[in-house]
DNA sequence: TCAATAAATCAACACGGTGTTCAATCTTTT
DNA sequence: AAAAGATTGAACACCGTGTTGATTTATTGA
């Protein structure tokens, strides 16, 4: 008596490794069910069984990915009150390393940024809050501005992270972005 | 005697002023050649006489965009010998102020990001050049770090500003991004 | 103005991927 | 062993693609 539903997770990982594998070398556009499912050694009918189309197939994976990351990033991020943008950073960039495969296929040339940034709002949101508490005369408006450039300053060093291999390590990473969204300019002094 | 090619031009205007109303309406991987060409009031035969497909058109039609946008900023950027970071910001938020409606195209949800990061690229360069001069004992590699991070951070804000149509003016942006890239979380303050 | 050249049009074509259907087969469950 | 669930295979019409060659229309330069 195995799980209901058993198989289907079965050829619903083969398709998605053909996916992850097919989108290494080329872009999204230019991947086909056809290709997919040969080299998936699945019938096309089954696919269009499971999903509408490749980007409807790509929509259902990363909204798995997502809550995974959710799940892994979930204690980390209620375990401290005092959640400064520094200390999510650090947990933010340790969970990247962590599941470096599923980043390279997202965050890499061939990838979808729409997603990054879905999955990092999480955590701009909730260090957004209690950042309202550390600078309560700071103006609403304001916060949002720095929180949207910060975020979109991490999702940028990350990119070239991976970009460049991973060589550095998550907590370097993290540190460097602590400075900067700390200090601005000061980081080169 | 008019300009020789005169007659393509209209045509390619015609194409690009097609492509980016269907842009407007949705995701590039669901605009066809046909449907391209039926609203441009162009026959199919003349796209492929000037593009091999959509993709390509929309990489030319980048390419100008990218020598526009340089031709404008190039006076602003050399003007100044001693380039900091904020000078350059408001010169390039207040040229996107002017483009705007080429820049919802690129910018907006169904836009190409790469295509914005290559044109702030520039900019970018520019500015670590004499950023190298200000900080001569900073490391290069950090400096690559910074401006890696802050040009993420301007792209952000511009996106979150053309989403909210506009509303403040460049030189808000600017004077906010400014103040960010220098100070970081003294910003709030 | 007229001939030469360049560009856009039109129709037709083979090709390939799409999305759907249905009967047949295989697998899991009870 | 029977029932329900999932995958297969083949066939189908459909539509966009990219190319071709002949024709018409516009532009250029003498």
């Amino acid at each position: 008596m195995k799980n209901p539903g058993h198989r289907v997770q079965a050829t619903k990982r083969l398709l998605r490794e053909a996916l992850t594998s097919l989108l290494a070398e080329k872009p999204l556009r230019s991947i086909t069910v056809k290709e997919l499912c040969e080299r998936a050694q699945i019938n096309r009918g089954t696919f269009y069984a499971h999903y509408a189309d490749v980007y409807d197939m790509l929509d259902q994976i990363e909204a798995d990915m997502e809550a995974d990351f959710y799940a892994a990033l979930e204690p980390v991020l209620s375990s401290a009150y005092d959640l400064t943008p520094p200390t999510a950073t650090a947990k933010v960039f340790q969970c990247l390393e962590m599941n470096a495969d599923l980043c390279r296929a997202t965050l890499g040339p061939h990838g979808d940024r729409e997603f990054a940034t879905r999955v990092i709002e999480t955590a701009k949101k909730r260090c957004e809050e209690s950042c309202v508490r550390f600078f309560p005369n700071a103006d609403k408006l304001q916060i949002e501005t720095y929180f949207t450039f910060i975020t979109g300053g991490c999702i940028a060093l990350m990119e070239r992270w991976l970009k460049d291999g991973m060589k550095e390590s998550s907590e370097m990473l993290a540190a460097a972005a602590e400075q900067i969204m700390e200090k601005g300019l000061g980081f080169l002094q």
